[in-house]
DNA sequence: TTTATAACCTACTATATTACTAGGAATACA
DNA sequence: TGTATTCCTAGTAATATAGTAGGTTATAAA
C-alpha cells in the first residue's frame, strides 16, 4: 500500500516548477539539485508529464520546462494518477474496470470502495497552489 | 498503491470465520472452497493470524480455526496492518518511524499525512461485525 | 489401536515491479 | 561552432508478489 518514488518525485517536481513558475523555463538539472533526486531518473518522470501535457518543454541551451496551466488547475490526484496509475487500493474498487467474478457476492468490496473514496477525496481537494502556500508557510517559520 | 492478496485474503478469511462463528472449528479446506482461494496459500496467511492470536487453531481430524474474540473486537485496520504492514502511503507519513533527512523541509509530507489519516479513519471504523452485517444484507437482497 | 484428517513448517520458484544507471541522439541558444 | 539542454531506448540489480510443493505432527473418529 505504498506510493512509489515515481509518484512522489512527480509531485515534488511539479511543486518545484510551481514555485519557480516565472515564465522562464526551469531546467531539470536545477530541479534535480534542489530536490536531491537523480536527474536521469527525473528525465523519465517528466517525460510522462510532458506527454500528458502537464508541462511544456523548451529544448536547447537555457531550455527547460514550464507548467502549462495555473497551479490552481492541477490537483495532487491528477499528478499521482498520471504517474502511478489508479489509486484504488484494489482493482475492483474502481467502478470503471474490474473483471472479478465474485464482485456481486463479495462483501469486502464495500471496504475497498470506501477506502477508494477516502483516498480520492483527499488527493482531489489539494492543488499545486495549496502546496505552494504550504511551502511558503513553513519557509516563514524559519525566518521567525 | 495496492493492497496485496495477502491482506485481501486475510480479510475474507476472517470474515468467513466470523460468519461461521459457532464455536465449532472451521477447517481451512472449507474456507478455501467457499472463498475460492488456494488452501496452501491460505495456510501461510492464517499462520500469521494464528501467531498474532487473532485466531486459535485446533489440530487433528475435525479440527480447524476459531476466532479468539468477538467480531466487534476486530477492525479491518487490525487485520490489514497485521498482514500488510503499515498502511501509510509513504514511510514518512508514519509518525513513528521515518529517517528521511528532508522531512522538515518537505511540503509533500503534509499530503501523505492527510492521506494516512483518511485511510486509517476508514479501516479503523469498520469491524468484522460490520462486514458480517453487510454480508447478511446482500444475502437478503437475493431472497427478495 | 489404527486411520484419516487437519494443522504446521520450510523451501522453492516464476513473474513482475521498482528504482534506478548508461549512453547516446536531437535541438537550439550564445 | 560549441555547449547546454531535452529526448529516447535499453539494461539491470534488488525486492516483492503470489503462489506451489512436499513433507511432519497432532488428534478425533472408526
Amino acid at each position: 500500500m505504498k506510493i512509489s518514488t515515481k509518484g512522489r518525485y512527480a509531485l515534488r517536481l511539479m511543486l518545484d516548477l510551481a514555485i519557480y513558475n516565472t515564465g522562464e523555463p526551469v531546467s531539470l538539472k536545477d530541479i534535480a539539485k534542489r530536490q536531491e533526486i537523480s536527474e536521469k531518473y527525473l528525465e523519465q518522470i517528466i517525460s510522462i508529464l510532458n506527454k500528458a501535457g502537464f508541462v511544456r518543454s523548451i529544448r536547447g541551451a537555457s531550455g527547460g520546462y514550464v507548467l502549462t496551466r495555473k497551479p490552481t488547475d492541477y490537483t495532487v490526484g491528477d499528478i499521482l494518477r498520471l504517474t502511478e496509475g489508479s489509486l484504488a487500493p484494489v482493482a475492483c474498487a474502481d467502478a470503471e474496470y474490474s473483471d472479478c467474478s465474485r464482485q456481486e457476492r463479495c462483501t469486502t468490496v464495500r471496504v475497498w470502495r470506501m477506502l477508494n473514496e477516502a483516498i480520492n477525496s483527499v488527493v482531489d481537494k489539494i492543488t499545486l497552489a495549496n502546496l505552494v502556500e504550504w511551502e511558503h508557510e513553513s519557509a516563514d517559520q524559519y525566518v521567525i
